[in-house]
DNA sequence: TCTGCATGCAGC
DNA sequence: ACGCTGCATGCAGA
């Protein structure tokens, strides 16, 4: 059963739909404040909730202390849909643009308690798109409608059915995850910031040891005024010095020996700290001990998620040792390994690849096979492969592979060949590439015209080759991403069915907050998730995370023999995974 | 003073 | 001439 939701001024207005898409009541309308209580009752039922934005409907509810199951997110389905090839012939990727391609609505942050920092947080949402007052309940309910119908003319109905409800199950997990917030201690964070930085001192001030290593720096190189913060004085500086640098990248300074790098190096890295990760960032970003990121489903073209804000998807390992468990409580990590080669293996139904990943390290397999020398050849050469690398180690490597596993090397090419000449590929379950910029398609034409000069042609066959890597990049990337989606949303699933036999189950205090009592999400990082479980439960949540990742496979790839594997730990410390 | 772009680096 | 990002910072031009 669907049940369409909608905002109309103060009211929410809801059409409970039957198996079989019609009405099962006449649309009615509940005041906002009796929305979370009808939502709880109806749950039971197990709805499919449709809504216009997750991110703009779930964060109320769970602040009710209210889960649901699963859900319809129409703006990331009508992305989906209008993008697809799949669905290129339906009337609803060939109407012109309206509100649904708009970027989401402005929403509020999901956050448990109404601390100072996130006060507004509780204040209902007034930028909402019916700010007109139409009742956008109708809206809903037309735009579904058009999406049902794109999907029943697709001859791909199961693929995008299946994304489509990953998608939602994603936006679900995401506010739950930035609800629930990763636990961080930030006396821990603090004292790691002292040890490497020195005292916190204020804002915009530089702490005891990167003042040092400035002082150090400007004696080595006898410039005493030099500001390390400036790229542009550091490299004049380093050139002065007699070193022929090109960039101050650390990457390409470790190729130069001066007695001054050494600790330039250093004042990078732990610049680097201060400003993404340093106090300031803590005073903003953790409340209560919980990071709450801000996540972004469907954020990347490729169908990653990204973020806004507090930067959760660039974490960096520095600092992992701030994420620590509750008394009581453990981490079960878990992070699949070598995703994208998998991925790879199973959509060119390569069994020689696949076979190599079996039960085992795919590089490892691959290495084991004969194929290169070692580990890191191996997988210097996948990347290659998958990125489109025509030059150095990797461009060298290959061939090797070609001839190992032609199958799979195929189908990046073809992926690529597709990009070069401006068209669109699509990953697994139905998610299409966009098409190149009129500037790109331009480029193109004109290098054909007979007054293209050269340099025109040159730059034309270079924006071919970029938007191929992208193509062919886009089909690997885009597919792992929908696996991780299912692998996730089938962990979420698993998890709530462990709770609801145990202590947070029927007879759960609904004045707690959903997460407080039973093990959850509480952190994604493409292919590597976080739960967050008492203790005596790791064990099930283990099996649980296994089993998903198998089931993942075969919602994508059904019976096709590739393996999934992960690399699972169950740690106090998220420092210590890995 | 503001804004947009370039740089550099964190993650996958 | 290897894909996708977000974010902080400095710098140049408006």
């Amino acid at each position: 059963m669907h049940i369409v939701v909608g905002r109309s001024g103060g009211v929410i207005l809801i059409t409970e739909l039957d198996a079989t898409g019609s009405p099962a009541t006449p649309t009615f309308e509940l005041p906002a404040v009796n929305f979370a209580q009808y939502v709880r009752a109806r749950e039971s039922a197990s709805p499919r909730w449709v809504w216009d934005d997750t991110a703009a409907w779930y964060p109320e509810l769970l602040r009710a202390g209210i889960r649901v199951e699963r859900c319809h997110d129409l703006r990331l389905s009508h992305v989906i849909l209008c993008n697809s090839a799949f669905t290129a012939e339906s009337p609803l990727s060939q109407s012109g643009p309206h509100r649904w391609d708009e970027a989401a609505v402005a929403h509020v942050p999901a956050v448990p308690t109404g601390d100072t920092l996130f006060d507004f947080a509780a204040e209902p949402d007034t930028s909402s798109a019916d700010a007109d007052g139409d009742a956008d309940s109708t809206d809903s309910r037309v735009e579904f409608q058009r999406q049902q119908q794109a999907l029943l003319s697709s001859a791909e109905t199961g693929r995008l059915r299946l994304l489509l409800a990953a998608e939602s199950a994603g936006a679900l997990i995401a506010a739950e995850m930035q609800f629930a917030g990763l636990p961080w201690r930030t006396d821990i964070h603090d004292a790691l910031l002292t040890s490497e930085l020195g005292p916190r001192v204020a804002y915009g001030t530089r702490p005891a040891k990167l003042e040092a290593l400035a002082a150090r720096i400007r004696s080595l190189l006898d410039n005493p005024t030099l500001n390390p913060d400036s790229q542009t004085e550091v490299l004049r500086a380093l050139k002065r010095a007699g070193l022929p640098v090109r960039s101050t990248r650390a990457w390409e300074l470790k190729e130069h020996s001066h007695p001054a790098l050494v600790p330039l190096l250093e004042y990078k890295k732990l610049s680097r700290l201060l400003s993404a990760n340093g106090w300031y960032w803590m005073d903003t970003w953790i409340v209560n001990g919980r990071f709450h990121p801000d996540y972004v489903p469907g954020g990347v073209v490729t169908g990653r998620w990204a973020t806004k804000g507090g930067g959760a998807l660039q974490l960096p390992k520095q600092v992992r040792r701030a994420v620590t468990a509750d008394d009581g409580w453990t981490f079960v990590v878990a992070d699949a390994s070598q995703l994208e080669p998998r991925i790879l293996a199973a959509l060119s139904t390569d069994l020689a690849m696949a076979d190599a990943g079996r039960g085992t390290d795919l590089y490892a397999g691959i290495v084991a096979s004969g194929v290169v020398e070692t580990r890191d050849h191996a997988k210097v050469a996948m990347l290659g492969a998958m990125y489109g690398a025509t030059s150095g180690e990797s461009g060298r490597l290959l061939p090797k592979l070609a001839r190992a596993y032609p199958r799979a090397l195929e189908l990046t090419e073809a992926a690529a060949r597709v990009g070069e000449r401006g068209g669109v590929v699509t990953t697994r379950l139905g998610r299409s590439s966009p098409r190149p910029s009129e500037d790109w398609l331009r480029a193109q034409a004109y290098a054909y015209a007979p007054e293209a000069s050269s340099a025109d042609e040159r730059m034309a066959r270079s924006q071919a080759r970029e938007w191929g890597r992208f193509t062919r990049n886009f089909v690997v990337q885009g597919s792992a991403a929908e696996w991780a989606l299912c692998w996730m949303a089938q962990i979420r699933k698993a998890l709530q069915k462990l709770d609801a036999g145990g202590a947070g189950g029927a007879d759960r205090d609904p004045s707690q907050s959903p997460f407080s009592q039973s093990p959850h999400l509480v952190f994604f990082l493409h292919d590597e998730v976080v739960v967050h479980t008492p203790a005596a439960l790791a064990p099930q949540v283990q099996q649980i995370i296994v089993d998903a990742a198998t089931e993942a496979g075969r919602l994508l790839f059904g019976e096709f023999p590739v393996d999934f594997l992960l690399t699972v730990a169950t740690v106090e410390s998220y420092a210590d995974a890995k």
